[in-house]
DNA sequence: GGATTTACTGAACACTGTTCAGTACATTTG
DNA sequence: CAAATGTACTGAACAGTGTTCAGTAAATCC
């Protein structure tokens, strides 16, 4: 009987819908700002109807960040299209930066807000994988043709990661104004310090 | 008459005791899991009677944060002891790492936390100036005595601070975990990550 | 067709930051 | 000294939050 696929189905129906409505006003008021009620009221069902799908307002996080990640990949795949392999890093350090900038809101939901519950890490622990390990082949890439001061990926993977998320997070909570002028275009200054750095790990 | 001057004495001595319960529950608990009720309680007073001294929960946080900064000049100025500007630049690097590592939640505080409200700028947004300043003044002595690549102090600050609040904010928030190994000293790692980069921006 | 399962509701709970009428005490004035 | 004024403080109330759960209505099963 078909009964049981029909409702898995919409069951699924149902968790994108919520998982959109979600995606759509953290992307506009951000997480703090979006509550379980506005939620529901966009979605047109009650409060608890929710909680019938999501164990609570972090695990809605959770599978909002799964997909931004997977909106971070595709970025990446789009904008580095170089042969070069320091060329590329160079495109994914530019936009990765860009990311950023263009979706605070986002940026913020991936890497910067402190889920108030931790989540359990044996299911949640892995949805940034696949972005992740887009950056780690890279650099392995890069290693590999002896073009980086580092011998381990895992090391500059750290390195390079930590100057992109520090340029990208310092610059979301404004602590970048007292480095730069006040007419400056921040994408360009941002971009500007990528390019030097990997200058400056380059072998 | 010394009445009025004994009253503002009196009007400090309560900003101090909520300002002091304030920062000790912040450091405890976080500033989130901090609430108003909370620090009344703690005073002894209710929680209407704070909103007597600070507007907000929001000026309370500035003004929790300005200490924070001078916590930290203070750590600066106390492990910076080399003569070499190099040497110092390390040093203040890894003091960076090590506070931000002893004390996640007051760090989470200082460069992380997203006031709700936007604090006026003219007020407030200068209260890290000294301690930023401290950091700006050692690359400067880096930079004429030629030792980094950079030519701009702003500039280098950018790439230096932008590396340091890397390394700490992504592993508060965990997101070092798929870099490294799973018994490894993270101190230790994120000192190496300091040193490893400031031999890299050497001139 | 009657029993059972399922999906959903919306009121209720315990919290949050913030406001403000009311009070009790300190100070000033007549 | 007594009355009037000023000040510091209270705590209830408001509007919001995440979350739970008894109750209901519809779909499914037997």
């Amino acid at each position: 009987m078909g009964i049981s696929e029909r409702k898995e189905r919409e069951r699924e129906e149902m968790k994108t819908m919520i998982t959109t409505a979600a995606m759509k006003m953290f992307l506009e008021d951000g997480y703090a700002k979006t509550s379980i009620r506005n939620i529901a009221d966009a979605i047109e069902y009650s409060p608890g109807t929710i909680y019938l799908y999501y164990k609570d307002k972090d695990e809605l996080l959770f599978e909002v960040q799964g997909q931004a990640y997977l909106k971070l990949l595709e970025a990446f795949k789009q904008n580095v299209t170089s042969t070069d392999p320091l060329e590329k890093l160079e495109q994914l350090g530019k936009t990765y930066v860009s990311f950023g900038l263009a979706n605070p809101e986002l940026y913020d939901l991936m890497f910067i807000i402190r889920a108030p519950t931790n989540v359990d890490e044996t299911t949640h622990g892995h949805n940034g994988d696949a972005t992740f390990n887009y950056l780690i082949s890279l650099i392995e890439e890069c290693i590999l043709a002896d073009l980086l001061i580092f011998k381990n990926a895992n090391q500059a993977a750290l390195q390079i990661w930590s100057m992109a998320h520090g340029l990208v997070s310092l610059n979301l909570r404004c602590r970048l104004k007292v480095m730069i002028p006040e007419e400056a275009s921040i994408p360009e200054i941002l971009h500007k310090a990528i390019e030097e750095y990997l200058i400056s790990i380059r072998a």
